[in-house]
DNA sequence: TTGACAAACTAATCACATTAGTTTATGATA
DNA sequence: TATCATAAACTAATGTGATTAGTTTGTCAA
């Protein structure tokens, strides 16, 4: 009894963002998103254009959640605070979605207009708040660098499991803040 | 016609790690690799034992390269100097090998010795020297840690193509390792 | 009521990984 | 020198996943 219509794109690439949170990013196969979703592999071609289109739409789908948690961390706030509660929003998405977090990266198309688009949203969220600290030239565009890199490598080492030392990461990853914010001071 | 006495584990892993840095982590594939070697894929699985213990062995061949490259940029400096030593040295070897680089990432089984030791290498070499910067109490992991972050974070984001804009991508790194080098200095 | 369409399906094919079992060159030993 | 055990290559077969082609069947609108 085929032909119910409950499936769509944004519901087989939740469904693959789940398993990626749950399982990693490799676990994502076409094969195991159709068993999850009570459906044959063929029947998800209705809705992805295969596997690099479903890592496509998990990419997408990640930028554009990752910018409206920077989002709401940002607003409302400025200076040192507002800097701290982007980089530390980033790094919460990052905990809560480590699968999906991982998908931005690996995205097959980097020239999709949404991704590029969700990514930049990050970005000018960083770059408005830094842009205040009276930064000249394009010193501002090496803060806004800086500042992901070091989210970024921390995070990314983090959910690999790169940091033997039992030490508090939160302490660790808010000494690395507090550095790079004191650059922000001329 | 079989037998020759050409092939081992080592061979084969560099291999890999040649393809790696050449086409992409994801097109290691226990069939590329055996085209390369000019030899059937079954016939690798008497030199590893399967894919993903190559991936074991390619993880730990980088690991150590990347050891012995930063430990060679780090030898008769000190201070500062040494700190950005490491730090370039780090970066240039992802460049130099990217493929590599990424295959290191992977969370070690624990009983990968050699990896684990790797890259405990790297990271007491840049212990060592931050230790001489005279931090207190665990604030020299701290330090580590964001170092680590950071370079890792920004040659990860240059390799997947992630800085868009055009400005010198040497200065922002310049930029983000100043930043944290005052940051060791009380 | 019916017909077009979308969305499910089955079947077939291809690539890759893995295992089992076979062949052969090589180096040590009788 | 002859032979023999072994390591390293091979062929063959199996399983999983991705993809494409072609078929069936609900559903919605005319």
């Amino acid at each position: 009894m085929p032909a119910k219509r409950n499936l769509d794109r944004a519901t087989v690439t939740l469904a693959a963002g789940i398993i990626a949170d749950e399982f990693g990013i490799e676990s994502v196969t076409l094969a195991a998103v159709a068993e999850r979703l009570g459906v044959r592999i063929p029947s998800l071609y209705n809705h992805v254009a295969g596997l690099s289109d479903l890592r496509q739409a998990m990419a997408v789908l990640a930028a554009e959640l990752l910018a409206e948690h920077v989002r709401r961390a940002a607003v409302g706030r400025s200076g040192d605070a507002a800097v701290i509660a982007i980089m530390d929003a980033y790094r919460a998405f990052a905990h809560a979605h480590p699968g999906l977090y991982r998908a931005v990266l690996r995205a097959p198309d980097a020239e999709e207009t949404r991704l590029i688009a969700a990514s930049q949203d990050v970005l000018d969220i960083l770059l408005r708040v830094i842009e205040s600290f009276g930064l000249r030239d394009g010193e501002a565009i090496h803060a806004v660098r800086g500042l992901r890199s070091a989210v970024h490598g921390f995070v990314d080492l983090e959910v690999v499991g790169g940091f033997g030392m039992p030490l508090d990461r939160d302490e660790s990853f808010g000494w690395l803040t507090r550095t790079l914010i004191q650059g922000l001071h001329p």
